[in-house]
DNA sequence: TCTGGGGTCCTAGGACCC
DNA sequence: TCTGGGGTCCTAGGACCC
């Protein structure tokens, strides 16, 4: 692979700084995005500088943030405007290279490699950076590297508004002093664990023996290795944040409860949400999870695959109360929370062929059918297995799920 | 007088099959 | 009467990120 130029742009405290472009009265000013502020979910979504400078900091509750900074402007997050501004931002960079994968609202890669040729990539940035501030008041940090997890830690070097250049021959004098702790994939938990094993910058870990890794940390370690060394071979995909995994809701309980009428009407009304998510992505659903958070933080999950997906809030509701009635410990709940996945297009859903009612020769028969209806459609060899069902669908068969379907699914 | 809500990925054990 | 090894699927839980 030749060498490559990629670009991770990071958005500035992106809520805040939104908020500041809406309202440039705001500005200069310490401001932060809460949610719910009377109640107890009012936590610090985001704060600006300012209020950074004060030691306000993400995810702490308010009223701890009031007390570090007492004149703190408190709004309520406008999701509406985020996600305006983030496609905006997104455009503006596609209008460079169709290569610029979203990582999340705020923050993208942008593969530079072809769009540069002999190009200078630092010019670039500038122009990159000086155009969201000048187009849209917008303030972003870029990391320029030859790889995905360079670019990322580049741009976490300089804020806000830096332009940061991690060459591989950097790596040793700018990267290796950092504290383990600030690299990406590293969080508070496996800092402790490295500590204890004298491992507490990431040039320790580049140079750690991998298997000593392997063995106290496992092999995802050794990526993490590989990474530190400055190696990450991952490719910029535009398309992975159409492919999502799961849709789900949560909700923080006003105050935490036992009273199953004021549950069972949350799970509805998180069902319903569920529903209107899954039916503006067009998808159905073939798993649903359900979890509890107690009063104490403790958290559980109980998950179910369905014979046949669903969509329906009330279908979504039947089998998460379901799942409730042996879940639940009866104790004080805190939070409860909604998740589908194993998530289908809604047009493939129904095309599975309902062979219960067969026999077994005709069975074969469909399935053969079918087969060569997808050797046609892809070119291609269908595996297909058809004995291998599982318990559930020998008690109680609604439809034959077999890996050939479920490769036709995800087409 | 603590700790939201949206996700992804990984691991480990048990069931089941050949 | 005893009982291997490889593999997949399912479930629960944990770590991490923004």
């Amino acid at each position: 692979m030749s060498r490559r130029v990629i670009f991770h742009i990071d958005m500035n405290s992106f809520y805040a700084s939104v908020e500041m472009a809406y309202n440039p009265d705001l500005k200069n000013k310490p401001i932060a995005i809460a949610g719910n502020v009377e109640k107890r979910k009012g936590i610090i979504v985001t704060s600006s500088y300012e209020a950074r400078a004060k030691g306000v900091k993400t995810t702490m509750p308010v009223w701890k943030a009031l007390k570090l900074c007492p004149n703190l402007i408190l709004l309520p997050p406008h999701f509406q405007r985020y996600k305006e501004a983030s496609q905006a931002m997104f455009e503006l960079l596609k209008g460079y290279t169709p290569l610029v994968e979203p990582v999340s609202i705020d923050e993208g890669f942008l593969d530079a490699t072809y769009y540069l040729q002999e190009g200078n990539p630092i010019q670039l940035a500038e122009e990159i950076q000086s155009r969201l501030l000048k187009e849209m008041d917008l303030p972003c940090s870029i990391g320029i590297a030859p790889n995905k997890f360079l670019a990322k830690m580049a741009s976490d070097m300089k804020k806000p508004k830096g332009i940061t250049v991690l060459r591989k021959r950097d790596i040793p004098q700018m990267l290796w002093p950092l504290d383990i702790s600030e690299m990406y994939g590293i969080g508070k938990r496996t800092v402790e664990k490295w500590k204890k094993y004298k491992i507490t910058t990431i040039g320790e870990l580049a140079l750690a023996e991998p298997h000593f890794l392997e063995q106290h940390f496992g092999s995802h370690a050794i990526d993490l290795k590989e990474r530190a060394q400055g190696i990450d071979n991952r490719v910029i995909d535009p398309n992975s944040i159409y492919e999502f995994k799961s849709i789900g809701h949560s909700t923080t309980l006003p105050y935490d409860t036992m009273n199953e009428e004021k549950i069972n009407k949350e799970l509805k009304r998180l069902a319903q949400l569920v529903e209107l998510r899954l039916k503006r992505k067009g998808v159905c659903a073939f798993g649903v999870q359900l979890m509890i958070r107690y009063a104490d933080w403790k958290t559980t999950t109980k998950s179910y695959q369905l014979d046949n997906p669903i969509q329906s809030a009330d279908e979504i509701y039947q089998e998460i109360s379901r799942l409730f009635l042996i879940s639940w410990n009866n104790q004080y709940i805190r939070l409860l929370g909604i998740s589908t996945y194993d998530l289908v297009e809604q047009q493939h859903a129904y095309k599975q062929l309902d062979l219960f009612h067969y026999k077994e020769e005709e069975k074969k028969h469909q399935l053969k059918q079918m087969v060569d209806q997808m050797k046609a459609k892809f070119g291609a060899d269908v595996f297909v297995k058809t004995d291998q069902l599982s318990k559930k669908e020998e008690k109680e068969p609604s439809y034959i799920r077999t890996s050939f379907q479920r490769d036709f699914l995800d087409q």
